[in-house]
DNA sequence: TGTACATCAGTGAACGCGCGTTCACTGATGTAC
DNA sequence: TGTACATCAGTGAACGCGCGTTCACTGATGTAC
């Protein structure tokens, strides 16, 4: 193939039009791709996305990926292990400002983890999704982030009394359901006659009535309430 | 391709070796299809199975299961369809025993929900998978069989004074999350750590403590508890 | 400051593969007479 | 009861396609001297 042909070729080919590179080396491949990879599951979903679709999408050949990720599934897991360290710090960050106050953070954290999930679908589709976890440690170690949280502040809970004692692990377990299951079925769009509603909204109604039955009586009538 | 070629070509892809078919017809080929698709999804997961393998797997050719169904998505609307009628039947016969005590019925069917995704996970995958629900009404109607059952339910329970005030669908709502994200949960094996506890086990505490939260005063000290 | 050169990050072509679906066909079945 | 014939439910081959991945390559970059 001749120098000319293969410039016009790379002109045919481009990247998309009028954002042509001006450098052969992209700049953040990296990065680019799990973001084109992110736009192509909320287009096609999970089982839809393509490497080679990806690399489109981020204006290289398919080839280029290889650069950056040994696999079509090393991508997948580094989208799903950003998307568990973008959870955990939303979650972090929701209870931040109610130290102290562990029936109020219990409930802002369901509500953070269906916000999550509503609003990076696509993160939280992928997160569900990768096949093998074990094959990537540093996934494993990001999902047990957002875990490590929720089972603090329901061990804090318990600690002052204001949470129904028992292992924080079955606790954790009753709330993480409630707003997996809420998550699931919002992102899975099971829930279109309720369409009126916002995430939030529902995320707030669903967690209050298992933080009732989370609460003991001391904090039944006072803290959990207090927030809706 | 002559005669003889053809012969000995049958018996070269045969069925499974030794279960060569008698006649040349199947016989329910239909009902062998979905049989193997559920076998395959159990294998492979849903974004694995394709209709060349569910034929291959049915001991037939790949061009056979458009006998009986119009594409591969629509035999898989079809184990989703199959689904979620089992699924209703299995909630019914949970609630029978327990005509007039919507408490206790608020607690089997939460119970039987889990029991059905981790007993029939195929199923319960492929149903919430299916693209397009709109476009197989049967699907539809199915899907909506199981919810009907649970607002019953609920406004049974609002009536009798032992479940809170407030519109059905926003307590359904509540009590499907619940059933709904342990379900995807343990179908998912995100509770690997959580092993030692059996399904059921996990249902019935989880589904406690929702419950708790959707009782009434009256109702919480007697009925809810009792189950457990 | 200039330059040789190792390394990095892309390229286009190719590999082999299995997929969903369509086609013309044929063996099996059941029904009207 | 026997038979002609329409219909049903399979078959094997083929179509076109896009996929994940590998390969030898080359342009770009940065660093040692």
């Amino acid at each position: 193939m001749t120098k000319r042909a293969i410039v016009a070729s790379r002109r045919r080919v481009g990247v998309a039009p009028g954002r042509r590179r001006r450098t052969y080396h992209h700049g953040n491949l990296r990065r680019a791709l799990l973001d084109a990879a992110l736009k192509l599951v909320e287009a096609v979903g999970p089982k839809g996305l393509t490497l080679r679709a990806t690399a489109r999408l981020a204006g290289v050949s398919q080839a280029a990926p290889y650069r950056h990720f040994a696999s079509k599934d090393a991508l997948l897991a580094t989208v799903a292990e950003e998307g568990f360290k973008a959870l955990t710090r939303a979650m972090r960050e929701a209870i931040g400002p109610l130290a102290g106050n562990p029936t109020a953070q219990l409930q802002v954290l369901g509500v953070a983890y269906v916000g999550f999930a509503t609003s990076h679908s696509s993160h939280f589709r992928v997160m569900f999704e990768v096949a093998d976890r074990e094959a990537y440690p540093s996934l494993r170690a990001a999902a047990d982030g957002a875990l490590v949280i929720l089972k603090g502040v329901i061990s804090d809970g318990q600690k002052a009394g204001l949470v129904r004692a028992g292992d924080p692990a079955d606790v954790a377990l009753a709330a993480w359901s409630v707003a997996h299951g809420l998550s699931a079925l919002l992102v899975d769009r099971q829930l279109v006659e309720l369409g009126q509603k916002s995430a939030d909204e529902l995320a707030r109604g669903v967690t209050q009535h298992l933080l009732t039955g989370l609460a003991t009586s001391q904090s039944a009538d006072a803290g959990s309430l207090r927030l809706c």
